[in-house]
DNA sequence: CAAACGTGGCG
DNA sequence: TCGCCAAGTTT
């Protein structure tokens, strides 16, 4: 697209953000200078993961670890366990591994250009334009799944993701300003948040609306065309629940993988078809009670009984957690919606 | 490039 | 109830 020829998306965006920009933990106010630790902070909580769900989690973590530094001194473990409930859990490991090369290797300072935050661990093309732009003020196309949808719509880019992204990043480059970007890149979050929705956009507020492709089409929600997904498998496993004097036996799970370095009950195979009693972590006299637990994963479904037991030996595997305090262990949902069907069965 | 990787809310 | 979707990254 010939330069002379843009359209000039920015200006009325800009606009319209100063006067409707969410007021968010981590975001600066005008005239404030944004701290680029809150800003990554948010953004690697943010992927995948809705403003409302992050909101307290981030006043949380924030109070306990203010800075740079005070992660990179945090301990792994209870790292790991401030980060459960909120999913992918290699973002939390990747979040210290980031901040022990920041603070060794960066003298405890995020490096303010794109090209040297995407060598860091946990970030990919979104988080270092977004943390280029928005903590440090650099021009960068910043494209996440807001500014997909809106730049789809504007452009009536009708090739199915993913892959359309071509096309779609190109044409972001075409909008992306060189002042002011990193509000730009807030603004078309905000706007694809509260205005260009995925379901029923709200064109008639919206202040592009004169220079969108997909709304003059009649049909904006058409935007962006999708790939249809994979069905996802069904499977079945058993959790163990084995008490010992006020305790409960809890694992941690391999430091890669599903739910991977995180702390867990004691789970078999899950397989196609339910393993009763296999894997059990000990010989005992397991119970299983009646009520299932239903998980839904990213790429499959899971139904788990739970089985259990009653123990006064000695096992060596895994920690004693005190039943009382079980909400502290940081258990991923899957493992705390077990532990509550345990509990209640006892 | 496709698949793995969590969870909660909404229509 | 259920599929879709959310400020993606890694392998």
């Amino acid at each position: 697209m010939d330069a002379k020829h843009r359209i000039d998306i920015a200006t009325p965006l800009l606009d319209w953000y100063d006067r409707h920009r969410r007021d968010l933990p981590w975001r600066a106010r005008p005239g404030e200078v944004p701290d680029p630790y809150r800003v990554w902070l948010s953004e690697v909580m943010l992927q995948q993961t809705t403003v409302a769900t992050v909101r307290p989690r981030f006043t949380e973590w924030t109070r306990r670890w203010p800075t740079f530094a005070d992660l990179a001194a945090a301990d792994e473990a209870q790292v790991m366990a401030a980060w459960a409930g909120l999913g992918y859990y290699a973002r939390a490991r990747n979040l210290l591994a980031a901040a022990r090369v920041i603070a060794g290797d960066h003298g405890g300072a995020l490096p303010d250009s794109e090209a040297a935050l995407r060598a860091l661990p946990g970030f990919g093309d979104y988080t270092a334009a977004a943390v280029a732009a928005i903590a440090f003020g650099r021009r960068a196309v910043v494209v996440d799944a807001n500014v997909e949808r809106v730049v789809a719509r504007l452009f009536a880019i009708a090739a199915p993701l993913p892959g359309g992204r071509k096309a779609i990043r190109a044409a972001a480059e075409t909008i992306t300003p060189d002042e002011r970007a990193g509000d730009f890149a807030q603004a078309m979050m905000d706007l694809g948040s509260a205005v260009c929705s995925p379901r029923k956009p709200r064109c008639l507020l919206c202040p592009l609306h004169h220079a969108c492709a997909a709304q003059a089409t009649g049909t904006p929600e058409a935007f962006p065309v999708k790939k249809p997904k994979a069905v996802r498998p069904h499977r079945y496993g058993t959790i163990f629940w084995l008490e010992r004097d006020g305790t409960v036996l809890l694992v941690r799970r391999p430091g890669s993988g599903l739910l991977g370095g995180m702390r867990a009950l004691p789970t078999g195979a899950w397989t196609d078809a339910p393993p009763e009693l296999a894997d059990a972590p000990v010989g005992a006299d397991w119970q299983i009670v009646d009520e299932r637990v239903r998980h839904g994963f990213t790429h499959f479904t899971l139904e788990l009984a739970v089985a259990i037991a009653t123990t006064h030996d000695a096992v060596n595997t895994g920690e004693w957690w005190p039943i009382a305090r079980l909400n502290e262990a940081g258990l991923p949902t899957l493992f705390a919606k077990a532990a509550d069907v345990a509990r209640r069965a006892r």
